[in-house]
DNA sequence: TCAAAGCAAGTGTGATCACAAATCAATAAT
DNA sequence: ATTATTGATTTGTGATCACACTTGCTTTGA
């Protein structure tokens, strides 16, 4: 019998091979629209249509409406008494309330890595951290949507090991309910000379090193609140100047 | 010009008609669903099927297969590599999991309420709570259903004080999550002699009603931690037992 | 000139069909 | 007797169509 050798044989080329995954357009559709709403392509109040979509994404209407109605049911996007779909406004109370949610909850998960990081994934995160400040510096500061995805990697590479599989979902629907106004604050950011965000990430990544729970959560929790506050205060002072 | 008397005839129309709603099938089948979830109706582990659910609901696949989407995203259900849907299993790991989210999101619900709610809310909550000790003695502690749909009531009617519209939508994605598990140790508990739940749900008032956060918040904490203790123990038990 | 009715283009929803993948049962081969 | 193979049934996915509702514009009537 050559059971044996077949079943060698199979696992070498188990071994040589990538599994190519079964990814459905559905599911392409999804990521694709997530990407384009923490990214911040989509501006506040706009609405999006489903053959819209499916034209610019060159696919039908059903895996897009599809999609749609699972980032409606995350809040990611909004349905209108009309029935069509639009990208949530932002409002005062929305910032405030996302800011303290998501200082609740990354808070949270961010308390729980610091205790559970091995040192290898401790590196893992610094290494980013210094690949960061080298492509700062080397662009000049205006690659902002590379700069978003590092961040966005950075930060979930710590959620990550909170070891919670109920609490990341959480922060992943957070992100995509915040990453339009997000986006807002950034830009105007960039205008308004930049602030050092890289001081703040060191301070997280000194915190997890010491496993410091406390800290990693406060330094988190400074980080998130800086991009909020600062577009709270444009929209305050847009709305007194609205008023006048 | 007979304008104004128009409008008045319309006035008194509206005052006398109730809005119809269009709530489309999809939407009646996700309230289905959701309420069979949070009910305990499916068990832990079953598989549901596309063309299964649109029978039993009588309508044709596609609301059914929109509101699938819609609870994986949430997930209240899981999605198997096989593309077949089923609802997840209890495990000890999600068990703590679920209770600490809990734990963490609802508490911070409660206090912020504890701190907004009004003299007359407090008192609807009261209203409420004596109601439930009528039901309870009329009908010899044996109606389940009705008793968690009031436990639902209760805790929704305190959590819609806390004014965030975030937090919200994540305690129903929560007790979506937790519905199987909780209804298993429910049933559970009517079998090994029932614990005076009354009297934690009379703590929470109390708290809420000295609008003092962090006693709420506490009391909140021991009331859905009952469950969840009860059920963890359960389970671990049948491993030791399944062990040996 | 202006408001209201009517029309036309656009949009979401649900049903149905086609197809590929998975599951299961029965048959065949060792 | 047990394993492997084949075939039939079931299932999810995507496309397309029909229909109802909305929206914006044109036309009509005062």
């Amino acid at each position: 019998m050559q059971k044996a050798a077949i079943e060698r044989n199979n696992e070498t080329i188990a071994a040589q091979l990538t599994p190519v995954g079964r990814e459905t357009v559905q599911d392409r559709v999804y990521s694709e629209l997530r990407r384009a709403l923490i990214g911040g392509l989509f501006e506040p109040n706009q609405v999006l249509t489903i053959r819209g979509l499916a034209d610019a994404l060159v696919t039908s209407t059903m895996p897009v409406r599809e999609a749609l109605g699972r980032l409606i049911t995350e809040k990611a996007l909004e349905a209108l008494p009309n029935r069509s779909v639009r990208v949530p406004p932002i409002t005062l109370e929305r910032i405030d309330d996302l800011l303290r949610a998501r200082s609740l909850i990354e808070g949270e998960a961010i308390a729980l890595a610091a205790t559970r990081m091995s040192p290898r994934q401790i590196a893992s995160i610094e290494a980013m951290l210094g690949e960061w400040d080298e492509m700062r510096a080397l662009k000049h500061k205006k690659d902002i949507d590379r700069e978003a995805t590092l961040n966005q990697s950075f930060h979930f590479e710590i959620y990550r090991c909170c070891g919670s599989a109920v609490l990341i979902p959480m922060i992943e629907s957070l992100w995509l309910q915040s990453g339009p106004c997000i986006r807002v604050a950034i830009y105007a950011f960039s205008d308004a000379g930049e602030v050092d965000t890289a001081h703040y990430h060191r301070r997280i990544v000194a915190a997890l090193a010491k496993q410091d729970a406390q800290a990693a959560r406060e330094a988190l929790v400074a980080d998130i609140s800086r991009p909020f506050a600062f577009l709270r205060d444009k929209l305050q002072s847009a709305a007194a100047k609205d008023q006048t």
